[in-house]
DNA sequence: TTCGATGCAAATAGTTTGCATTCTA
DNA sequence: TAGAATGCAAACTATTTGCATCGAA
């Protein structure tokens, strides 16, 4: 087990990459890992476990993203509800996310700086969004009279 | 069902005042919820379901939970991994939780601000803290070397 | 004496684990 | 061919739902 919580990144920039990390470190290359690395660098946006492994088993899509991550080859964000979504290492930055209508945006460096500053100097921790996205409510969300629909699909 | 997202809070001030607000509203008494109600009153800190609930019945303490939600008389917080918690409404602010050792703080209603104006303006968005915390490290677990034992109990 | 609320059982979603088998290095 | 990784089944945690019974108003 021993799951590192402070991984320094390996952030290898493409799935090919990611197959030399893994051989370096003396894992194997099966066809359920590379299959699983494909699809997590294809794809432009994170993932659930059970999307990665498509038609695969979905233990072994767990155990896999577990390894990647200690590796520190890949990340996992937490959403409101619903299954955790991996992506590779590198890309998370911060993400905000609409509690209503679920639509999500990175924030920007300067802002993830400004609300890290805020967050150290008042109670002393250094704030991270790696797994949890700031929570919030976009435009139209936060406008809208509050007992409408929400703008797209409504999670919590 | 009909959950609303943004309930205006009635926020009881007590565990009595709740049964006020309970039976105002038609709802009934019962001593389930009497039991449930004090025991979330009672502690100073978000407790589970199973924790309110205690010996009674876990199903029953959920669906109660979810009423006086939707009174606005209670509110839920998602901490990393775990049950959600749950606390009377008006009581939540805004929470920063160290990723590692599980450590909670408020956040000071000056640095909230700060939060959300940089989040405000970068991306649109109001951010919300009521239902998801703030991520990061305590001072202690940031300073500690990234591989030693967290300094209380382990989350992610 | 209603109908709201309860308690038990069973279902569901997300994730983890045990174990015999398969396949990579 | 050793042992890493797989695939299937079963266990687990958190939560929800169905339903017959009970009890508060």
């Amino acid at each position: 087990m021993t799951v590192p919580h402070l991984t320094p990144a390996v952030e290898a920039p493409s799935a090919h990459a990611a197959f030399a990390a893994l051989r370096a470190r003396g894992l194997r290359l099966s066809s359920a890992r590379r299959l699983l690395l494909q699809a997590l660098y294809a794809a432009d946006q994170p993932l659930s476990a059970e999307e990665l492994a498509g038609d695969g088993d979905l233990a072994s899509a767990y155990r896999n993203l577990e390894v990647l991550e200690e590796l520190g080859l890949v990340a996992h964000v937490h959403l409101g509800h619903g299954p955790g979504l991996y992506q590779p290492a590198g890309r998370p930055s911060a993400l905000v996310r609409c509690e209503r209508c679920g639509a999500m945006r990175p924030l920007p460096p300067d802002a993830v700086d400004a609300v890290r500053a805020a967050v150290l100097e008042a109670v002393g921790y250094r704030a991270r969004f790696a797994h949890f996205p700031i929570a919030g409510l976009c435009p139209p969300c936060a406008t809208t009279h509050h007992d409408e629909e929400p703008h797209h699909h409504a999670h919590s």
